[in-house]
DNA sequence: CAGGAAAGATGCGCGCACGCAAGTTTGCGT
DNA sequence: ACGCAAACTTGCGTGCGCGCATCTTTCCTG
């Protein structure tokens, strides 16, 4: 239903971006962040620096974005998945969760280079807004909230519990000591488990959770 | 307490920001938005360009800062300043509503320009954020939370949600018809009470301030 | 009050974001 | 199969954000 037609012109438009966002990572971690100019991604691309502009606002955005990718669409998705049953606080919680729990061999290096960065940390966590409409589309169903006005407030909340909670995660980014010894043993998680940040950050918004959903199924 | 001594370094820097923002508001009305160079603003503020980006990162940053000045500071202080007997909810809800709510004849004119144009509208939502600091501090002694990881969340919460507020409430920017009309009549609130959408989106939140209360003072 | 340290102002240079006005490709109706 | 309209790409030009090195002002301490 989301996909009536794929569409030659959408194809060609996702393998560009695509295409875009590896080449931006892969030269990230290959040099450092800041030896990477506009014009290698769009070379590595094949695609002129001005198209490069049209799918990123910034070099940052697009290294990050290999990280994200739809991060945003698939926590939705993971929400809406869960039976309607459960308590929407939890649903919620254990969607964001279980979305930026699957962390891949790539992630790690890439996370690495996020870590160290300052604009890549900025960005980073500039992503965590992304999740804000398809959370309220789905959050606002679930509350049977057309206007979606509660909806939309929760949603922004989480997304920014879920940006403290990142935060906290990798916050020792001054240490790049600390960081160097995690990488020779592969381990990424700067400090702390991600998960249990996440679940803390997350359960002071409970209660308005409850609330909200009291109000429209008491 | 908070100013043990202003010394001379820092009233003139005071002194310099205050001019910047004045300039860009100044010039911002007078000719567009977009006819404002950063050279201008800096001209007129008797300083260097280069300077002026050791005081604002944007162009459109300085301009809104002219009408935003130091609201963060004010929200923080209004909240601080009300009995502690209070459901905090209120006490936040009420705070964020006077600070938003006194608006002078000059904050008319800017805010007409702001509504007009896309980018100065991004930027002054994004003054939001900034009251996130001072409010998790505020919030953290109220709730004895030492760590302030709740406090940080609510905080973050309420920032969105005034965030939301405003989004609604400057929506209809894409008519300049009726901003023209209101114009005239010196009226600048394009829908709606503000007062009316930063309650109404703030209420959601409610219950989570009273759980996060209830836990420290049973 | 002298003199050094710390904070700030400024000039310079580099990439970058983006509007604009072409040129090129894809989609669709007939 | 043709051809037009819409979408996308690209080159060009402009102003901007900011790192860096240098010079000036403010501050502090003996």
């Amino acid at each position: 239903m989301t996909t009536p037609r794929p569409g030659l012109r959408e194809r060609k438009k996702q393998a560009t971006r695509a295409a875009l966002r590896e080449a931006a990572l892969r030269l990230a971690v290959e040099r450092g962040p800041d030896q990477v100019r506009v014009e290698d991604i769009a070379e590595a691309a094949g695609v002129s620096p001005r198209t490069y502009n049209n799918y990123f606002v910034s070099r940052e955005q697009a290294i990050v974005s290999a990280v994200t990718a739809d991060r945003e669409a698939r926590i939705a998705a993971a929400l809406a998945a869960r039976p309607s049953g459960v308590r929407l606080a939890d649903a919620v919680t254990e969607a964001v969760v279980e979305q930026y729990t699957n962390t891949g061999e790539r992630e790690h290096k890439a996370l690495l280079l996020i870590t160290t960065t300052t604009a890549l940390r900025k960005a980073f966590l500039d992503t965590t807004a992304g999740i804000e409409p398809p959370l309220t589309a789905v959050i606002a169903e679930r509350l049977d909230d057309p206007g979606a006005h509660t909806a939309r407030v929760l949603a922004a909340s989480v997304a920014a519990a879920v940006r403290i909670a990142l935060e906290d995660w990798l916050r020792p980014s001054g240490n790049p000591e600390a960081v160097r010894n995690l990488d020779a043993v592969g381990l990424v998680v700067p400090s702390g488990s991600l998960p249990d940040r996440l679940r803390a950050a997350l359960s002071p918004l409970a209660p308005a959770f409850d609330a909200a959903e009291r109000r429209t199924q008491p």
